[in-house]
This record gives structure tokens, C-alpha cells and sequence, in this order.
DNA sequence: CTCCTGCGGTTACACAGCGTTACCAAATGA
DNA sequence: TCATTTGGTAACGCTGTGTAACCGCAGGAG
């Protein structure tokens, strides 16, 4: 799922404009790549397209609050499995424990240090890789995709085509292809590819993922020469047309 | 493996006999199993005999202190992966920090209400349920780990076939698979398997974990030329692949 | 319709990451 | 003490990936 040489990603949600932009200030210095968002909608949609790896959540918000939208991102599979650090107002113990009922991984009450933040956050991530759920029914649920007749195995990295043969893949072709599976029929910039791929941001006349879109059509496109699974939007990227099963 | 359906066994160490019998009292009564014990002493005594999935671990104590006793748990192996939750005295936030950075899973401050303990072992056990290797005394079951055919028998750190055949391996080839073994399913950076498999940091241009793993693939990999066990994640690091089972 | 511009596909190349072997020093044991 | 094993470093070669360059094509302007 994650590489852990790549510098974590973080969203921060709060709609106080000054306290996430402090918050951003400080961790971006302690070496993570921040995003702050003010409500549930952006998050939502950062979430849809870019990879995230921590969210320090604020429990009150206008709108749809913390608590809520916590357990709509354990509702998702996609989301289920990243790490909430909440936020709460002092001292409310019930909201605390609601939190962390709610599946939030850690709370923290304002006003807090911003040392104290960066400990948690450091701690939540180093515990959020836990290994996986090796479970006595045959496997975890959900860890094979199958799109077109190709099978895609998260836990091993394996590429199957439909007549069970093993296709080799680059890890950039990989990730590249994981990034297109779990976003299908939705047209990809470049540089939401890139996040999603590589965890990176682009850089001016950055045109790796084209390369690597190329290098992933010659192995798993029918023609190469005419692309049906991975199609080009001119001006706008690329889109990753079959649907998408998953399945034990 | 850790079943739900199972009575979690929870370990509260602390030197004041009334606060160790009100906490284990108040948690017997919401349906765990608790043993109370006075001091780092009679923790590593109780582990050596039982299962242990949580640990409830006062930092200030006489004798041997919380912060140490958590370093040692997370130095070997079979405690490495118990849950933690530290009790530290009130607002001391350096405590605090040292105590989630030393790989305590949360800490709580004096004094506090039974309902927040019992919601953060709650929210502990739940992130933690089914790891691998549940924490558990060396006589107890699940000493032999199978994967793939191959069975790894911890308490006589040996390695036998499918067939039973005896594989010898190196000291560090051991403690390398055994960090593998411990971790499947996750892709392990060079750090995290160096830390792991032989408890020191990397020095610049560190291949040390290069060689140990290519020489481990030797013994282990049906072919060494085509890895399907240890995969390679360029730029992450490496990832076991086979579902692991413990067992007696 | 034709030209022009810019986007995207592809290839070539340089360089960094990794597998492997060889070698050496430290640890181990007789 | 010497022989053996082990584990780390160095070095060589291969593979993967980003950059740059070239080319073809789409689509708008005239």
C-alpha cells in the first residue's frame, strides 16, 4: 500500500483558516507534505484524488462535523484504513470517547502543542502500517481486482491475465496501474497520476506519466496502438475505462 | 490467530495495589480478563506464561521504570507487536511524547476516568486485532509460524521444507526472515528490515539488507532468479508475500 | 482545405537502484 | 593458535525510470 521512503501526505480539515495554516506551516517544517482543507466536501474530493496517508480531522465544523465524517470514511474500503487523528474541544470527555469509538486512531484536545501533534502523528504512522489481516478464511477480502479478464493481486504486487499467465510489471508500472484501478472511469491529470503513483508533485514539462502510460499499454493493452483500457483525454489526461470487481 | 469471539487478556502493571484493583476490577466487569501485577518484575514473569493481548503500564514506578520496561518489551520479538497503553502522571507533556516515541500505543493522564481507559484498550485491541503474531509467553502456542509449505519454529529458530527437510540458516538470515515472517504483506524499507532484523540503524550506502535478502532468496525462493516469496518494491524497499499461520 | 500550433506517443539516453559475486575482517570454535 | 563461518563492503553489470528529443496527429485559424 504505501512505500514508506515517500514523505507522508497529510490533510489537514479544519475550518478555522489561521489554525490550518499554522498546523500546514508546522508539519510541512518537520518534513511531511501537507494539505489543509476547511470542510467535509474538500476533503472528500482530495481525497478522490490524491493519496493521503494521515487526516488530523477537527471534530467541530459548520456543516457536517468531524464525528460524521469520520465514520463515512471508515464506510469507504478505499479510506477505511487511513489513520484520523481528531481534534476536539477541551476537556469534553464524551467527545473524546466518541471519537475513538467512531474509529478515529488518535485524538488530541485543543489547544494543543504542536510538538504533541507531531509525537502522535509519528506514532499513529508508525503503528497505521500494521500488518494486514491475515485471517484463517483464505485470505483478506478484496485484496484481487479484476477488470477486463486481468486479475490485479494488491498483497503480492501480481498482474494475472485472463489465462492465469503472470505478467511482469515495473514497480512504476504498478503503481501507476493500482492509481488507474481504483479510480476507474474517471479522467486523471498528470498530476493527480503522479500523486497517486508515486506520491510526488509534478514538475514543469513533467511528462513521466505519459512514459509510463506508454510502457503499461504495451503490456496490457490488446493494441497498443489503439488503446481501449487506458484511453487519452486531450487536455485533460487519461481515463481508465473498464469496471472494476473486487473479490477474494 | 486472534479470534474476536476470544477474551481479551489484558496485563495491569502498576505499583499501587488500590488504583491496580479498581482498574482490574472495573475492566473484569466489562468483559475482559485481567491480570494485576506490582512491577517490571512480575510483568516479564506473567508474559513468560500467558498471553498477553494489552498492557496497561504505569510510567513512574520504583525499581525499573515504565519508558525502560516498554523499550525492552519492544526489543524482543515476541512481545514487540503487544499493545501498550501507558499511565503517566498528570500534564507532563515530555512524558508524554517520550512515551508514544519509546512505541507505547497511547498514554493517559492521571487521573483518569475508567470509561477513557476502557475506550482507548477498546480502540488499542481493535486496531491491533489479528496482527500475526499476537503477543504470547515462548511456551506458549504459536511458536511455529507456515507460510508457503515452509514451517518456522521460533523457539528452536528453525527452518524446515514442505518436505521437513532442515534448512540451515545464518544468524541474520534468521532474524531476517523473522522480520519478514512478522511483517507480511508490508513493504519493509531498508531502515525498517535493518531495525528489525538486527537492531541498528543504516549507515549512507547501507547494503548490508541487499545481500542478507538475496542470500535468504538462495535458501528459500523456489527460484532465486524469479522472487515470489521476497518481492522487490524499487524505491521502497521489500515485500513478503505469502499469508502467514501460526501455530502449535 | 491548408497551415500552424501544441499536445501526446514513442524512442534514446543517462543515471540511479538493485542483484550478485568477490573479498576481507570479525566472530566462532576446535 | 589456526580453521571455519559469518556478515559487511566494494565492485560490476543489469534493469527501471525520468528527461529530452523527435515525430505524428488533432484541431483551430485563416
Amino acid at each position: 500500500m504505501v512505500g514508506m521512503d515517500r514523505i507522508p501526505h497529510l490533510l489537514v480539515v479544519d475550518d478555522d483558516r489561521e489554525i490550518r495554516s499554522l498546523v500546514a506551516q508546522f508539519l510541512t517544517k518537520h518534513g511531511f507534505r501537507v494539505t489543509g482543507v476547511k470542510d467535509g466536501a474538500e476533503m472528500l474530493r482530495t481525497l478522490d484524488s490524491a493519496r493521503v496517508d494521515l487526516i488530523v480531522l477537527d471534530l467541530m465544523m459548520p456543516g457536517e462535523d468531524g464525528l460524521s465524517l469520520c465514520r463515512r470514511l471508515r464506510a469507504v474500503p478505499a479510506t477505511a484504513q487511513t489513520p484520523v487523528i481528531m481534534l476536539t474541544a477541551m476537556g469534553e470527555e464524551t467527545d473524546r470517547i466518541v471519537g475513538l469509538e467512531m474509529g478515529a486512531d488518535d485524538y488530541l484536545a485543543k489547544p494543543f502543542s504542536p510538538r504533541e501533534l507531531l509525537a502522535r502523528i509519528k506514532a499513529v504512522l508508525r503503528r497505521a502500517s500494521a500488518p494486514p489481516v491475515a485471517g484463517g478464511g483464505g485470505g483478506g477480502a478484496g485484496t484481487v481486482m479484476r477488470f477486463e479478464g486481468w486479475s490485479l493481486d494488491i498483497t503480492k504486487r501480481e498482474l494475472r491475465s485472463a489465462d492465469g499467465v503472470l505478467v511482469q510489471l515495473s514497480a512504476g508500472e504498478y503503481d501507476l496501474l493500482v492509481a488507474f484501478v481504483e479510480h476507474p472511469q474517471r479522467v486523471l491529470n498528470r498530476d493527480q497520476l503522479l500523486d497517486l503513483a508515486r506520491g510526488r508533485s509534478a514538475v514543469p514539462f513533467d511528462r513521466s506519466v505519459d512514459v509510463q502510460v506508454s510502457r503499461l499499454r504495451r503490456k496490457i493493452e490488446p493494441d497498443p496502438a489503439e488503446p481501449t483500457l487506458i484511453k487519452t483525454v486531450r487536455g485533460g489526461g487519461y481515463l481508465f475505462t473498464p469496471t472494476v470487481s473486487a473479490g477474494a
